[in-house]
RNA sequence: GCCGCGGUAGCUCAGUGGUAGAGCGCGUCAUUGGUAAUGACGAGGUCGAGAGUUCAAUUCUCUCUCGUGGCACCA
């Protein structure tokens, strides 16, 4: 056996790891949990039956993690089968940061039920059962959890391949089907879980089949490490943008437009502002800025493909005026002769642009920019705070161009992107290459065309990439962007798709260097996703306190006696006149009063002004997040506002 | 859309089979204070909607609706 360290040691065939470790040293044999046999994790218990490269798995190890949250997995099920009999057990695997299991049983479970799981989990880790792994014959198998009631367990078994041999791990009297390894015992479980939450989920995924109750656990070595995971869970619940819209009075919701944004004053301005700085770099990068129409004859969905690809997301509306007969129906039986729909994508208007007229290709490539409203009938459960909504603004465009010109398009995308995350704080960007989806538009030859022109371009733009089957729009392959945020999570945000189906469907044509009709090469793009969802980004990304540029209030100029408020009122109207989003506070109240709302407010900059400042022209600057007071000339506290909250761009 | 959990004052939430409470916020008054909550008083609620059980429902049951955690879908 070869250890890590280059050691070589002679055991006889049929050796176990765990005899291994104990032979190295009897404080190791405590504390391993599983061996890795030439790269692949294995049970301490297997028998090493030829020469190997061996490393023993401690606790201590990236692997361990893994290794106690799966195997809580099974403790817990066992668990929920004690105490709640005629449970089916389906799957439970490892997610980020922890596990959940699957289980059928007619009654749901409660987050109620929790305590009891819990309290039986210690003791079945306590009980300290052996993890024994057993391979079974297929088809005693399946009898066997067929003659338990396990119908999940016996099609996941009949589904596996017949290279694969069964294995079955027990824990004491109970068992289940388990790929494995595990560690030796349920005590090196610990102590260090918890369940979360209890969800429904489909089997298989599939939301025509039968709903399941998951239950959801973290696990970790050690109590403080539970602890420190569950302070992250309450710190990214404080970002939540929920919460944060409306302490800072953002936005709001309300049933009557379900999915759609009521924005505040101040929750506008970071959209007015977010929306201006993207419109100054496209503009920069030789777009042209449109706006095209909201409702649209369904004819145009019809030709686009939409219909037929993507009506379920759709809002249609019969094109005929409403009856005001207040007891007949409200439209005729022939409404829905003529529809139309709020568009929910702005690439066919944009092709109706490029259309009118006779374009050369001297033309190409034309940009065409819009801060397109669209609206998608998103499923009631999908909705979620600004994140998903029903109507939004894309930063949309489509740049129509030639194949000769996809690369450097794409690549002068793929510049334009990076600069844009870059001024907004997010430089953590994964970039991913979606290919074609089982529902397409368009031939195989075509989607080669496709895929293959923007690997070129991610290759030629020096950039890394994943590959992604499947996950492509039903007309084209798209790049996606994903940006990771302060909290380490990640969002798809922008995104560069390839598209020739629809300058075809649409009949887009320029004209060549010969005189003939050509077909445009369509790429569509979007750097902020967007608005809605990018400023629901922001907001937990910076936990409410945004960068200058785009604080709803950059100044609150606050008074500490009434004496000042003369020269509190002259330098707000000073701030004003030189753009700065300023407050005037001159309430009744203590200082410390205003200090304490401002802050709460996440207001970036207090002016505090008492009798000293307005005798002396200064004011006491106290910046968020500092306890610091800066005292300056308000001159030059003016000039330094004005610089720092101009936008990167 | 599916499964679970919720909806009580502007916000955050407590509570009860006999038509309601706290803190913050809001209003009035006093206080003019030096960097994260000054004090007193006051106003404010058909307890999400509808139906049922009951002498009586905010409370129990059902339906609907919206929100929420997931699933499915997705920017």
């Amino acid at each position: 056996m070869t250890l890590p360290d280059g050691a070589s040691r002679v055991y006889d065939a049929g050796v176990t790891g765990f005899e291994i470790a104990k032979d190295i040293s009897s404080s190791l044999a405590k504390i391993s949990i599983a061996i890795r046999i030439n790269g692949e994790l294995c049970d301490l218990s297997l028998p090493i039956t030829q020469d190997s490269d061996i490393a023993i798995v401690t606790r201590k190890d990236d692997e361990a993690l893994e290794m106690i949250r799966h195997d809580c997995a099974h403790v817990m099920a066992e668990a929920v089968q004690n105490l709640f009999p005629g449970t089916q057990v389906t799957i439970g695997p490892n997610i980020e940061n922890g596990f959940f299991y699957d289980f059928a049983r007619n009654e749901p479970f409660s987050t109620d039920d929790f305590e009891a799981i819990e309290k039986e989990m210690r003791k079945i880790v306590e009980r300290n059962s052996q993890f024994v792994r057993e391979v079974w014959d297929r088809d005693e198998a399946i009898a066997y959890f067929r003659g338990k009631g396990e119908n999940y367990k016996a099609e996941l078994i009949e589904d596996l391949p017949e290279s694969e041999s069964i294995k079955i791990y027990r824990q004491g009297e109970w068992l289940d089907l388990c790929r494995g390894p595990h560690m030796q015992s349920t005590k090196q479980v610990g102590t260090a879980f918890k369940l979360l939450k209890v969800a429904g989920a489909y089997w298989r995924g599939d939301s025509s089949k039968a709903m399941l109750t998951r239950i959801y656990g973290t696990a970790w070595r050690s109590d403080d490490e539970l602890k420190e995971y569950l302070h992250q869970l309450d710190e990214a619940e404080k970002r939540d943008h929920r919460k944060l819209g409306n302490e800072m009075d953002l936005y709001h919701f309300q049933p009557e437009a379900q999915g759609s944004v009521f924005w505040h004053p101040k929750g506008y301005v970071i959209y007015n502002a977010l929306e201006q700085y993207i419109r100054r770099r496209v503009n920069d990068a030789g777009y042209k800025e449109i706006k095209t129409p909201q409702l649209i004859d369904n004819k145009l969905w019809e030709a686009s493909g939409h219909w037929g690809k993507y009506r379920e997301n759709m809002f249609v509306v019969p094109d005929e005026i409403p009856s005001v007969d207040d007891d007949g129906p409200v439209v005729s039986e022939h409404a829905f002769e003529k529809l139309m729909a709020l568009k929910p994508m702005n690439c066919p208007a944009h092709v109706q642009v490029f259309k009118q007229g006779i374009t050369s290709y001297r033309d190409l490539p034309i940009r065409l920019a819009e801060f397109g409203c669209c609206h998608r009938n998103e499923a009631h459960g999908a909705l979620h705070g600004l994140m998903r909504v029903r109507q939004m603004t894309q930063d949309d465009a489509h740049i129509f161009c030639t194949e000769d010109q996809i690369t450097d398009e794409s690549v002068a995308f793929c510049g334009l992107i990076k600069d844009v995350y870059s001024d907004l704080g997010f430089d953590d960007v994964r970039i991913v290459l979606a290919l074609r989806p089982e529902s397409r538009a368009g031939s195989d030859e075509v989607w080669d065309k496709a895929e293959d022109g923007l690997r070129q371009a991610l290759i030629k733009a020096g950039l890394e990439f994943e590959e992604e089957e499947g996950e492509g729009a039903f007309y084209g392959p798209k790049i996606e962007y994903h940006i990771r945020d302060a909290i380490g999570r990640s969002w798809q945000c922008g995104t560069l798709q390839l598209d020739f189906v629809l300058p075809e469907r649409l009949d887009a044509h320029y004209i060549g260097e010969d005189g003939n009709k050509h077909r445009p090469v369509m790429l569509h793009r979007a750097i902020l996703g967007t608005l809605e969802r990018f400023i629901g980004i922001m907001i937990e990304n910076y936990a409410g306190k945004l960068p200058l540029w785009l604080a709803p209030v950059q100044c609150v100029v606050a008074t500490i006696t009434a004496s000042a408020d003369d020269y509190a009122r002259d330098i707000y109207e000073q701030l004003k006149a030189a753009g700065i989003r300023a407050e005037l506070d001159i309430r009744n109240e203590k200082i410390n009063y205003k200090v304490r709302e401002h802050s709460v407010g996440k207001v970036p900059n207090l002016f505090v002004v008492g009798a000293r400042e307005a005798e002396e022209k200064t004011v006491a600057i106290r910046r968020l997040g500092s306890q610091a007071q800066d005292v300056k000339s308000f001159d030059e506290a003016l000039a330094e506002i004005v610089d720092e909250a101009k936008a990167p761009f």
